[in-house]
DNA sequence: TTGACATACAACCAGATGGTTGTAGGTTTG
DNA sequence: CAAACCTACAACCATCTGGTTGTATGTCAA
């Protein structure tokens, strides 16, 4: 709805769309890791993985905090969760759709109500 | 895994890191619509609105099927639920960090087995 | 057939993106 | 202190992106 959600999105999809900074997500999901560390990972230079890093933190998709001289990266789950959560959303519309879509069906034939759609919205 | 896998996913996500596109998601979710009636609910030109439909089409988001002289846009909801599964996999990396971090817990503390993490994996 | 509409696509342009190198500041170690 | 290391950031560059306008093709209706 408000304009910041849709900037939040922008974000979040754009710093997800690199193949680089999904693998640097998957890697301080599953633990810290110094941006150093990171960068020893991949065949580019430590400030284009600096720059990535920099672009999944303002998305809000890990937070760094400082241990020394190194800064340590850690993936924040909420974020990637409300990624997930949009796509719910649209999944809703959809089934939104194949529902009216069955209404539809129902009303032409009244007496016979079929098993609606094969791929139809799963009732659990 | 495999390259064409990140191709995918490339095209997926920013497929989805914009919100026009998004919003065309939205509608070609709920129902059929054709290019030009996409078109005219935003306000730039006719084709801008397709190449942003190309853009959805490619990344395997919606797909066209011509009735007349129009080209009828449909989601599909399996390349959406695609996506939530990538994402699904990396919620699985953090809950392995988790597990590893109770374990540690539970051998520093082997007589006290506490709630482990606050925030941690649902045991649903 | 002619005209109006729906689509496709090429060419162009300003700004963003993803990489590079270089410079500078803070921290640990010898 | 000096050297090594970690990080930050600016400047630069080629390419991609998201928009524009213009042109061409196909389809429906009069």
């Amino acid at each position: 709805m408000a304009e910041d959600d849709e900037d939040r999105a922008d974000a979040l999809f754009h710093a997800l769309a690199d193949r680089t900074r999904r693998d640097i997500v998957r890697r301080v999901l599953a633990g810290e890791h110094s941006v150093s560390a990171l960068a020893a990972k991949y065949d580019m230079s430590f400030a284009a993985v600096q720059k990535h890093v920099a672009v999944l933190e303002k998305a809000g998709l890990l937070s760094k905090r400082r241990q020394g001289r190194e800064q340590l990266a850690s993936g924040d789950v909420d974020a990637v969760r409300s990624v997930a959560s949009m796509l719910t959303e649209l999944e809703g519309v959809w089934r939104g759709r194949i529902a009216r879509i069955d209404a539809l069906i129902a009303a032409d034939h009244p007496t016979q109500p079929l098993p609606s759609h094969p791929d139809g919205p799963r009732k659990d």
